[in-house]
Formats: structure tokens, sequence, C-alpha cells
DNA sequence: ATTTACATTAGGAAAAATTCCCGACTTAGC
DNA sequence: GCTAAGTCGGGAATTTTTCCTAATGTAAAT
């Protein structure tokens, strides 16, 4: 009885990350790496082109962003089984990155066998996050920070992040493909609704919710 | 003829990043992973206990972080090799590394095989940098950030705090009893001083340097 | 003592960013 | 079909930022 390998593809800006969890990988027999990209461009367009049964992408890589590339595979592929691998083990990642259409949440300091069991969870249609992370949903959700990024939408959420990783406004109109004016009034209602008056108060709410790193 | 293996340490706190690189490492037959660390904590005691050939090692780690684990381990084994893996493409970090101790660097999205290439290096005791980072080291080298902050006056270093604190403009010329277009003036100077192009630098900037807290 | 350098202070003009208000379009849910 | 919410962006007014210029004061150098 020959049992199909599952094809993975790998979305990671760091190449050895990339090498290594493919190696990781193939040990375990059942599963073969068929496609890898370095940006979430190119993942939209690997996704295309290869349709893997699932795909283990980081959220946090300079350009697009991974956010923004589960987004555009979900709107062609509804279906697509996307396991977020970040380094962040912070709520509000997971929660933007599932309410995109992510199917799991994994941190990168999980172990091995996490990454494994995600992906097997992933495959039967399952959700999956992590442990650690879940009970932070649990108990950030219910503080005052984690309650404002809650607040934004998704393209809020991203436009926020970019603004805090100090990208420019008609960087991030390129990048997103949006007009200027839409991502200047997108910063306007988030400062609303976060409730901040400069870029100064954005940037450390940001790095107290662990969205960036001072 | 059997060559013996190079017995080598892993210091990262992904578990998942430290298991890929290490079935990386072990498909080169002459590398085996007799240590692995989480924590810079750990990552002393296992050293001192295992006596690595060579430790690939992480520099951003939570808790006491790579450096001091580097700075501790080099002070009672200054024969260390320790070659530094780091997500940071960063002339600055690099020559912190290279500083307390380390005799290699190289950034995460270098390919698999510069990994080898590095370790390899190290054990015939040779320095190993990323091309790209020795290159960003002989340009940035001259631009330190606290030297960057010993270019400012005392105005405009008074100013520049005020502004990372989020105070604004217009606060900023009535506390100090000078005109708006003085404190934007100084602003624009400031920011060509420290090489910074937007506010969001300026608050990353100010934090990195101690100026304000997260 | 006079020059030189530079820090501090601003104004004017132009450019860029931000805000506020509004409308169009799409999608999900009832 | 209707509604609510999210996404997108134009127009106009306002604010902020930049760039240039220049007046002062002060301290070090010649």
């Amino acid at each position: 009885m020959n049992i199909p390998l599952i094809r993975v593809m790998l979305v990671d800006d760091h190449a050895v990350v990339r090498a290594g969890i493919k190696r990781l990988l193939e040990q375990e027999s059942r599963f073969s790496v068929v496609a890898e990209a370095e940006s979430g461009e190119r993942a939209y367009v690997l996704f295309g082109e290869f349709l893997p049964d699932i795909c283990v992408i980081d959220i946090s890589m300079p350009g697009m962003g991974g956010l923004e590339a589960i987004k555009k595979i979900i709107a062609r592929y509804p279906n697509a089984k996307l396991l977020v691998l970040s380094m962040h083990e912070n709520a509000a990642f997971a929660n933007q990155a599932i309410k995109v259409g992510a199917k799991g949440y994994l941190a990168k300091n999980g172990l091995a066998e996490e990454l494994i069991n995600a992906l097997e969870s992933v495959i039967k249609n399952q959700i999956y996050i992590n442990a650690n992370i879940a009970k932070k949903i649990a108990v950030e959700s219910h503080s005052k920070q984690q309650d404002l990024l809650q607040q934004l939408t998704a393209r809020e959420f991203e436009i926020f992040r970019m603004l805090c990783e100090g990208v420019e406004i008609n960087q991030i109109a390129l990048l997103l493909n949006i007009s200027i004016k839409t991502v200047a009034n997108y910063q306007t209602t988030i400062k609303q609704k976060l409730g901040i008056h400069n870029t100064v108060e954005m940037v450390r709410l940001a790095i107290r919710c662990g969205l960036i790193e001072g």
C-alpha cells in the first residue's frame, strides 16, 4: 500500500530556516517539499503553480508580508491550507492570521513534533493553534491593549503593522496596490480607534503589544 | 581512515529552527549535534558540560540574550568557537558579536551551504563574516548609534528626546519658549544628522539607545 | 582684537502629510 | 433584498515638514 506524499510549500525569507524545515519534514517520510518562496509575492505565484496540499508560511517577511499573501491566496483558493509559522508567540498576530483565513498558527519556538502535528491537523481540515498561544489569546484578549488591536480590521491591522515597522506611506500604497490617499485615511482611522494622537504613541503601543521589537 | 565528527552545539530559542538545522548539519555526515540550548543561560551551562568543537548561537533570544551568553562563555573559554546565526543582517549586531568574542557572524537568510562554509572556516580558526554584512560594516562602522547621538547639540538632543517621548511640536515650542517653526526646523536637522527618514525610525532609535522605554 | 565656527533662533515659500467628509463598491449575514 | 461592515479613494482644508536664508550670541582660534 502506497500512501501518497503530502505536498508542502514553504514560505520564509530565511533560506536557512527553509532548508532546515525542509530536511525536518522530509525526514518524516510522508512529506515532500515541492516549492519554496522567500516572499509573499512569490508565495502567491508559486501557490497557483504548484497547488500544494499545505503551505507553511512565515508572516513577518519584508515586502508584502505574510498576512497579505494569505489573504491573496485565500481569495483565489478559499480551501487553501495555510499554516502560519511565526516567531511571534503573540495573540494579536494569531488572531489576525486566523481572521484572514490561515488554518493554523504555530510559534517557531515550538517543538519540531508540534510542527508535524500541526501539519497533520490542518491536513485533516482542523484549525491548529499552539496551546501557549491559545492560552495567551484567552488571557490577553481581556487586556485593554489587545482589545484595542482587536478593534482593527484585517486591513487596518496590516497597515498598522507596516506603519510601525517604519515603512513609508507611499511604499505601503505600492506594496498593497492601493492609493496613498487610502493608506493615509487608514492611518487616521487607526489612530482614532487606538486613541492615539501621534506617530510616537503608535510605535510605542506596537512595541508594548509585541508587534515589533524596540 | 576515520575522520572524527565535528561536535556542534546549537543555541536558539526556536526549537523548530534548532531541529531543522540539526537535520541540515547531520545530513553533512561530518557534523554531529551533541547539545542544544534554548537560552543564553542554558548555553553557558551546557557549553561547559559538553565542550563542543563549535557552537552555533542565535543572538536575539529572550532573557540573557546571545551576546551576554557569548561574553560569559568566552570569559571562561577564550578559545571557544562561537558562530552567530542571526536574523539581523545588520552591521551593528555583527560588530557587537565579534567585539564580545564570536568567531563568525551569519544571517539566517543566507543559504544552507553558507552555514556549512562558515562552520568549517571557524573550525579552521578563521573569522567568518557574511559578505553582505561585511560590506555593511565597512559602510556603517563610522556611524554607530551612540556616536550618532553624540553628534547632536544640547538643544537638538533635548528636542529629540521630547519628540521621542511623544510631546507634540507645539507643546515643545511652548515648554521651551521658542517658535513652532524652530522646533520643526530642529526636527528636520535631527533627522538628517541621525540618517532617519520618518518618525518611526526615530522612536525605535531612541529606544535602542535607551533614551526611552518601549 | 578680530576672525572663524557653530549653536540658537525664526520667517517665507513650497511640498508633503494628515484630517475630515463624503461616496462607491463588495461581501457576509439575516 | 436589505443591512452592516469592510475596502477603497477623491476633494478640500489644515497641519507638518522641508529647504533656504539670515540674524544673533558665544566661544575658541589666530
